[in-house]
DNA sequence: TATTGTTATACTCTATAACTATA
DNA sequence: TATAGTTATAGAGTATAACAATA
């Protein structure tokens, strides 16, 4: 299955080549791409991101610099901060996804419909069954997902 | 084709885990990788990893204070450098490949044969598109590549 | 002149450990 | 005591620009 890291790899690096033409690295990308429909605490994002609190409030503390995101306190637990897509940050996922879409769309155009069909339902169904080992909700994981959602 | 981001990120993420409990990085890994069965200039590697020059240089330094690689004088070019796995660099790779493609077995275990072996297929079709589309050797880009070859 | 590689610099991303404030 | 978040610190990875040595 070494063609599977291969094409992760292409994959990883289309989405690296064109969050970069909207100024984003893939790990903001996807940060937005979360805020786009919810606004979660610190604690949250570290799971959905699986990366450890004090990464993720490195990264906020950059969005918010760019002013993409906003950190909103909590109204029930005190100590919690839940962050918030600014209307800069909005525009700027909004631009962005559909290009990131696009450039999948274009790793796989060789591919006929039925195939990129074949394709899709098997790359499912490895995340679903990766993500339930893991017991992580498999949805939260790109930006690309929201952007479709929206 | 939202499926395929999530895939790319799955199997991204199982590859980092496993490089790490080996003491490696992804880059590094795929450095170790590519040398097993060559020893390559800093452009050559530069153009394989698709990095800049100098990134490589903090790359093969690193990896060198870590005793893995070595530089080696050219015998043709005095100004180019190529780059040598050393025995310790080769037990660590030759330990760690077969695992990082056990993780990637692990990833479609739920999978029927057939199932992987179309989702096999795909991949390398979509791999093989992209690298014509940018003009690249689509062999050389990861350490399970090499560990199934060796 | 052009190419090979390094250096200087700066930024992002990441984690661990120690801390503050709240629960 | 436990949890939410930040800070301090350290290190990897990346790129741009300027440079030396060689072609």
């Amino acid at each position: 299955m070494d063609a599977l890291a291969q094409l992760a790899f292409a994959v990883h690096a289309a989405l690296v080549r064109i969050a970069a033409t909207h100024d984003l690295s893939i790990v903001q990308a996807r940060l937005l791409g979360i805020l786009r429909d919810r606004s979660p605490t610190i604690t949250e994002l570290s799971g959905f991101l699986q990366l450890d609190k004090s990464s993720v409030t490195g990264l906020v503390d950059r969005a918010e610099e760019r002013g993409l995101v906003r950190r909103a306190a909590s109204t029930d637990d005190r100590r919690s901060v839940h962050v918030v897509l600014t209307t800069t940050g909005r525009e700027v996922i909004d631009q962005a996804a559909p290009t990131l879409a696009g450039e999948i769309a274009l790793l796989v155009a060789d591919l006929s419909p039925s195939q990129r069909n074949r394709l899709s339902v098997l790359a499912s169904r490895v995340v679903a069954a990766d993500a339930r080992r893991r017991g992580v909700d498999p949805v939260e994981f790109t930006p690309v997902a929201h952007a479709q959602v929206s």
